[in-house]
DNA sequence: GCACGCTTGTGGATATTGTCAACTAAAAAG
DNA sequence: CTTTTTAGTTGACAATATCCACAAGCGTGC
């Protein structure tokens, strides 16, 4: 039942990853968005063009912060953001180029990081780890 | 090579059980220690009587922002704090008995919410996860 | 048509958390 | 005995998170 241990690990294991990358972020993150705006553009990557809620919902994040977030990207020229034509409540955000430029960027310094912290397991037990994540998650 | 797909699948999990534990944390969190207070009072309670130090670096945090959170659950009577007798600049933190009923409150609701998240997988496989993650900690 | 509730996104106010640098006291190294 | 390192504390500040209220657009039912 009471698997706290698993929470405890993954907190663990998300401040890992975020202390080696804090540690050298002034050599990667030229842009300053933050361990935070770093997250969701990798994940909008991921997405590829999105509506702001759904965006919002995958990353688990209130919207408000969200929309502050979107803003200071958008002023760095890293995402543009457009009305939807079918619904003008929503707004559909996708990287620009130089936003795609910085998201390869992240994703070298990341990649590096979480070897570090995985590098006591082996290629399939990373993979194990990935499925067993994304089965989890939907 | 680059895994950064797992860093945002563990981002994901991580915020996905951190708000469904913010939706009803006035149920639970009667002490007010947050969600930082949480995870910290979690791994000292794993981890029993600790070298303040080594729990700052199992947790992965600043240690001015160690001192201050001990300090606040040191005056809600969760901790207490001694000076090692081998090393006058070393404190040991242990939790008190009402500390110890805090974090069994902590834990249910903590194996509640990643019981939601972790719902899609069997029992089998959430011992594999477990088992993965501990083996790339340590 | 209109009133109603629901959703999307924005903004303000505030609280919590994170970061960085300076500093004391104690140990360890030389 | 000096010098260097380590543990912990403090101050000042930046980044994030939370909560609440709001405007605008959409859908439903009347």
């Amino acid at each position: 039942m009471s698997d706290t241990e698993l929470a405890i690990l993954v907190d663990r294991f998300m401040r890992q990853i975020h202390m080696s990358l804090q540690a050298k972020a002034s050599g990667f993150d030229t842009e300053n968005v933050g361990p935070g705006g770093g997250m969701v553009l990798l994940t909008l990557a991921d997405m590829g063009p999105s509506e702001m809620h759904e965006l919002t919902r995958r990353v688990a994040r209130d919207k408000s912060q969200m929309t502050r977030l979107m803003k200071s990207l958008e002023t760095k020229g890293l995402l543009e953001r457009t009305t939807s034509k079918a619904d003008a409540r929503v707004s559909i955000v996708s990287l620009t180029p130089f936003g795609n430029e910085v998201v390869d960027t992240l994703r070298r310094a990341v990649a590096e990081a979480i070897g570090q912290v995985l590098s006591p397991i082996t290629e399939q037990e990373k993979e194990q780890l990935k499925h067993l994540m994304r089965k989890a998650l939907g």
